[in-house]
Parts: C-alpha cells; structure tokens; sequence
DNA sequence: TTTTTTCTGTAACCTTTACTTCAAAGCGCG
DNA sequence: CGCGCTTTGAAGTAAAGGTTACAGAAAAAA
C-alpha cells in the first residue's frame, strides 16, 4: 500500500492527525523535500528538534515498519525525481488533465519573474533605491484600479521606514490637492499596468509640469506614461487566468522595501521604535 | 579543498588513480548519480560487490575523513542538484561581493513559493475555490497592519467577480457592525502573519461563534487563529529584508482568484460587462 | 622461480544507530 | 482541583554501523 505512495503526499495526507512535535518534524522533511530525511535518525531529531521516538512513531503513522523503511522510501523517492528531467511541481491532476491550475500558474509566474530580472537594470534600481532613501524627497504613490493595492503596499512599508510619503486617494477628484505640492523634490510613483488609465497619465503629466520625478511601474507593453518617466520597471504580468498577475510588481516592490530599508536604518530605527510604542498605546480592541 | 569539490567530479578526475575494486564501487556511483552512496556502507557494499574497507579507502583517497563525510557530502550535492531554484539570476554583481539584494532576494522568494507549494493541499485549495465561488456565501476579508493590502489585492479581484464581498475596516471600532451579519452563510478571510494581531484572533473567534467559516492565510509558525479556522494556508515569508514578504501568500491569492473566475464565469460575465459601462460613465477626471 | 609491492577481503573492534520501555509532562474535561 | 487521556523525551538495549588491523591474494619486479 504505502509502496506506492510517495512520503511526501503520504505527510501532507496525514498532517491532520499529526501531533505537535510530529507536525514540527514534517515541517523540517517538507522544508528541504526530504532530504533532511536520509541523515541518521539522530541528527534528524536534532535538525527538527524532537526526540528520536517521536521519528519513530511519525514513521509507523505513515505506514511504514519503522525509521529504515522510511528512510528507504524516501531515498527511492528522491532517486525517482532526480531523474525526472526537470524537477517541477508534480502534476497529480487530480481533476484536471492538463494539471493544477497552481502548476499551471507556477510555471507562468516563476517565467514572468524571470523574464522581468533579465529585463531589470541593476543600476537603474539601485538609482531609484537611493532616490526612495533620500528624506529630503518626498514620496507621493499612485496606482490604478488593480493595481491600487499594489501601490498601497509599497505605501504601508515606506510609510514605516520614513517620513513625507503619501498615498494618493483613489477618487481622481481630491489628486489636485496633493498636485499643488508636488515640486523639484517630489517623487511620484506610479502602477499603471493594462488596461491603462487615462487619468493616471494626466495626473502624471501635470506632476512631471511641475518638476516632480517619476518612478513608474509597468507592464511588458508600456504604459503611455513611459514617456514622462525618469525610472520605468516593466514586469511580466500574463498568467493563466482572466486577470493578469502583478506578482513581478510586487517582488520588485519588496527588494525595494528591503534596499531602502537597508539605506534608511539609522534614521527609521527611531521612527519604528516610536511608531511600535503609539500602537501599543492606541489599542482599542482590547484583548485582556 | 574538497568541500567545494563535487564528489562525482572528484570520482572521475582521480578515476585514473583508482584500483579495481575501487573503479568498479565507482562505476556503480556514478551509475545512479550518487544515489547508491546514500546508504549504509554494507548495502552499497554489496551492491557493489566489493569490501566496506574499500569503499573507506576510496572515500580517503577522495580527500574525506571517512565513508561517513563523504556520504554528508554526496547529500548535500543531490540536495543541491534537487532543489534547483526556480529561478538562478546569474549573479553579475556589480557592487556587492555577496551579490546583489535583488539575487539574494530572487533566490528566498522562488525557495518560499517552492515550499508553500509543496505543503499546500490542492484538495484543500479546490475546496476554498469552491467555498468563494458560491454565490449564496457572503465574503468578509481582513487582514493585519501589513496584510491589509493582500486583503485589498483579494478583495479588488473578489468584489468584480461576484457580489456580496465586503473588506472590513481597518479600524477594529467598527468590526461590530459587519459581525452583526455573520451567520454560518459567511466566510471570513483572514490574513495574520507575524506579528499576530490579537484584535484579529478576537474577531475570528467571535465570528466563529455565530457560526462564521474561516479561510486563514498564515506564516509557517502559524497564526494562532489556526484553532478557529477551517481552513488554512500557511506561506513562508522569510527573505534577506527586515520585512517578511508576502509574496508567497500573493501567488496563493493570484491562483485561488484566476479558479473562482473561472468557476464563477458565467454569473460573472454580466457582473464585469456591467462594471466596464458603470465606470465608463462615470469617469470623473476627463480625459476630453 | 623468488622477492617485493600492491591490492583486497575477513574478522575483530568500538561507536553509533534504531528501536523499546517507561515515567513525566501536557491537556482537555468534569 | 484532580482525573483520565494523550503526547513526549530520557534512559536503556540489542543490532547494525563504520573503522581498523592483519593476512592472504594478486601483480610486478627481480
């Protein structure tokens, strides 16, 4: 019986009836696909940090005589997909004959993030890294319809990390309030992936007339307002679904976070300490 | 020396300095890329059909301490050779020895996404797929200090295809109100990674209580709102930043939202027609 | 051939391993 | 609070592990 299925579905199966340090020990096999898997079994206990019988029991649990078997099963198993030419999520199809939407839509995301780095300019980043770093800017972000969320997450983190950044509200109506201030120091950043907003280009249009620096995010095709940009990062947004994908916007966005993070330590070190001490005092839904 | 050297490298450069029994153990290593070596000595041993003191002889004059070390390395270089990331920006770096915050970065995300996937249940997924396609469940999204935008991804993708799909504020003051409305037809959406948030572990339980379905998206340690949830994917978030990425968790809602599209198609077609002319019309920000 | 050198397996060694037992710790429940 | 129940690791054991020493086998040199 547990010949034929593969440890790894015969763990992620049973995770329901798993225990606390057994489903601890499942989290360390699944964590490097077993691999952890064909050391002793005491190095295993110390890797995952539980005792040797709770391996033991995980084993018998699973079907197998004991640790050895498993262990046995397990190698075959890494043989087996070793010798698969490419190792990708592996389609079981349960429902679906040209697999799982989630192989379906792992394999478009992972090309479309790839294709967006080969496409990146490090340099270009790093520029616009030490542009979102400089306090004396200030920050004014901006996205679409879609793509406002986007915009909103950038927003939350740089927010933290330092002062003057706005997010821009989602009604066109109250921009020209924010339009005022925008100078030789402002830098909008803008989402506009298809289909494109004609009131993002004006807005960003009217912003770059009054001296503000553009960082625009797009797609492959190119918004229009390319044109009025300083910086331009174009991600790969097609994926197997009606709606495009924006999780290459959204790793460009984090590496981001994480450089001007890095750039602004020293100065947003306070700012968080006092931000976490306001929160703490601003609780309202109590929880004693 | 021979920690950077791969062990199937080793074995054919120093093939020539080989005995014969030695050659033949080699053979049958290479033969199965390695794999025969991980385990125990007397079985390779005897597949080999050669001494375990020759096989301890050949691991030395490999440059290892024993059959032990080598076997450590054989593991490591199968574990290498297996979890080929999804991605392997070949690292140009420009700047920084250690390589580029956008490689390192690339390189933590494609490992998180890898192993959500591996640990996530597609029968599970098919059944939240299910749960956010019916018509007749009322949809309640809610997310934490940084997962409020994941919230706001789902719930801009959410709200076009079907109807009866409502954010929740971010200000806990007004939470109440939506409780009032959640029955056993509701499902609520929560998003708590670390640092979990107590005002939400508050409001899953009272949701519960009136009976309320909980989709929870979580970290790998696990929101303590799992106890309450129905279901619940766990994504993993580390990457070389002071910020956890949510990355993982993007990709879960990208693919859960392209299968409720297409489960919900058919009513949603109309909705979306309606939507585009609804927008069309009121276009405030004219573009003349 | 004999002598020397190299190679290889057997048998002993001690270490580590996988596994069992059992008691303490945790946990839900009345 | 104590009562069951389950879960978990410490201690112990028998077996298998890796390693060593040594002697015979094979090959090379003389």
């Amino acid at each position: 019986m547990h010949k034929n299925a593969l440890v790894r579905d015969l763990l992620k199966e049973k995770q329901s009836e798993l225990t606390a340090a057994e489903r601890k020990l499942s989290a360390v096999l699944l964590d490097d696909s077993l691999l952890s898997g064909l050391q002793s079994i005491t190095r295993l206990a110390e890797l995952a940090e539980v005792s040797s019988p709770t391996i033991i029991r995980l084993a018998r649990k699973l079907g197998f005589e004991g640790f050895s078997d498993m262990q046995g099963a397990i190698r075959n198993e890494i043989g087996a997909r070793m010798k698969q030419p490419l190792a990708k999520l592996d389609a079981q199809a349960p429902t679906d004959s040209r697999g799982h939407i989630v192989s379906r839509f792992i394999e478009a995301v992972s090309g479309n993030i790839n294709r967006t780095l080969e496409r990146l300019d490090l340099a270009e980043f790093d520029q616009v890294a030490a542009l979102l770093s400089d306090p004396s800017r200030r920050l004014y972000l901006l996205g679409g319809r879609i793509t406002r969320s986007n915009a909103h997450y950038f927003f939350n983190h740089l927010q933290i990390i330092r002062p003057q950044v706005t997010l821009l509200d989602s009604s066109p109506s109250v921009w020209p309030q924010s339009l005022l201030d925008m100078d030789a120091d402002a830098v909008l950043i803008v989402f506009d992936i298809r289909r494109y907003e004609k009131e993002l280009e004006k807005l960003a249009n009217l912003a770059v007339a009054q001296g503000a620096s553009i960082v625009l995010f797009t797609d492959a095709w190119g918004s229009p307002i390319e044109n009025y940009a300083r910086f331009c990062f174009r991600a790969m947004v097609e994926v197997p679904s009606s709606w495009d994908s924006t999780l290459a916007i959204n790793f460009l966005i984090e590496a981001l976070v994480a450089e001007v993070q890095s750039r602004s330590s020293v100065q947003s070190a306070d700012r968080i300490a006092a931000l976490e001490q306001m929160i703490g005092e601003s609780r309202i839904f109590r929880s004693n």
